[in-house]
DNA sequence: CTATTTGTGAACGGACCCGTATCGTAATTC
DNA sequence: GAATTACGATACGGGTCCGTTCACAAATAG
């Protein structure tokens, strides 16, 4: 993961010209949009050759085959979103409002158009390796799940919850939060729902989760 | 819905050899195949017309071109899910049990091979049309909620239950039975829970979910 | 300047697929 | 039997894409 390049040890033979760095961003940028754009069928060699400015044969000196560079641009784009996924609770002081606050970040992010666009992607079951299904679930969903678990772990150390399993805790209250929206994300329901009534929303299953789990 | 075959007002002329039933249902059994098999690339006429046994000459005596195809197989796959779907709380006598069946049965549909296949055909977003998207999310999750919402009203007015928001406790039970099982299995983590398990964890879900709107 | 490597542009063979067409055969009505 | 329709097998033109190749320009080190 922390390579220069596309499966690269030792990328320069410091001769020659050298290779342009650029040309990496343009290709995994035109992939990006085309994967997470369009879908699947659509990153072809040509397609991303043309949408990257760079000629086919730079593709093949890059990337041994479509499939690796699929792959290689799940990957950039799992590097990209972990950032995002990597929402934690706050303070564990103010219990509620720490809850607030994660879960409408954290549902604010579940309906992006972002988000949306990588969940269909994930359909290209073939295309798409499961070794970077993996690395995306682990540091996205599964993630969050152990992070949250653990801050209730914390809480209950401490007394101020009564969370016994606080990995069974930490899904109900996930599930709570999604309700449904995953759901309506992949069927392409569009679902508007503003800051102020996302708030609301979550408040009311914060209120919810902490009344079952007081003290 | 209710049709013959596809697309077809007065599929009997009367005259000539009639049109083969079986081979419709062939057809569509291959396409069912290969597209929540394998995946919406699969499904090529070519594959269809050999998986089904049928000349590709007879796919285009039925089918206009491969996209209407492939709206077919997916409408068919939508009936026959709505079935699946269509799960309802029963009695409204004892609440905890029916609550503990629906939710059971619910689950063990959502993580079967077969849901799974389904949730990931849905991201061939060019290939199936929203309108065969909207159906199935209607006589599917829609209705599901709709039905559990009934039924907690119902229970309310009974004063059996305080739901004063049926709609939103409704999606805050679906929310927690799913957990993170949908999200696992668009990321493709195996996970196995046998009837036993399930039923413990609904139970507790059940619980809490009474717990919060105890009368 | 020379050697070396990267990148371009274009072309190519092979594969697959779509949608159509043709011809022969099977099944049914009259 | 004759007319009519459904189906099989096969082939074709047109298209897209993959992966490779080749000749040539560009960039860098020594």
């Amino acid at each position: 993961m922390g390579n220069t390049g596309p499966e690269n040890p030792a990328r320069t033979r410091s001769v020659g010209r050298p290779v342009d760095p650029a040309k990496d961003r343009e290709i995994l940028a035109a992939g990006r949009r085309l994967l997470f754009g369009v879908g699947p069928e659509a990153v072809t060699m040509e397609a991303v050759a043309r949408e990257a400015g760079v000629a086919k044969a730079t593709l093949y000196r890059r990337y041994a085959n479509r499939d690796v560079l699929i792959a290689a641009v799940a990957e950039a784009e799992a590097e990209r979103m972990a950032g995002r996924f990597g929402v934690v609770p706050g303070s564990i002081d103010d219990l509620r409002s720490a809850l607030v606050d994660f879960g409408c970040t954290l549902t604010g992010f579940l309906l992006s158009a972002e988000h949306l666009r990588f969940i269909h992607a994930l359909g290209a079951s073939d295309r798409m390796a499961q070794s970077t299904r993996d690395s995306i679930y682990t540091h996205g969903p599964r993630g969050t799940h152990e992070r949250l678990a653990g801050w209730l772990a914390t809480a209950d150390r401490q007394g101020l919850l009564d969370c016994r399993d606080p990995v069974f805790a930490a899904e109900q209250f996930l599930g709570m939060l999604m309700g449904l929206d995953l759901v309506r994300t992949l069927y392409h329901v569009p679902l508007v729902r503003d800051a102020r009534a996302t708030e609301t929303r979550v408040s009311r299953l914060v209120d919810d989760f902490l009344r079952l789990h007081a003290a």
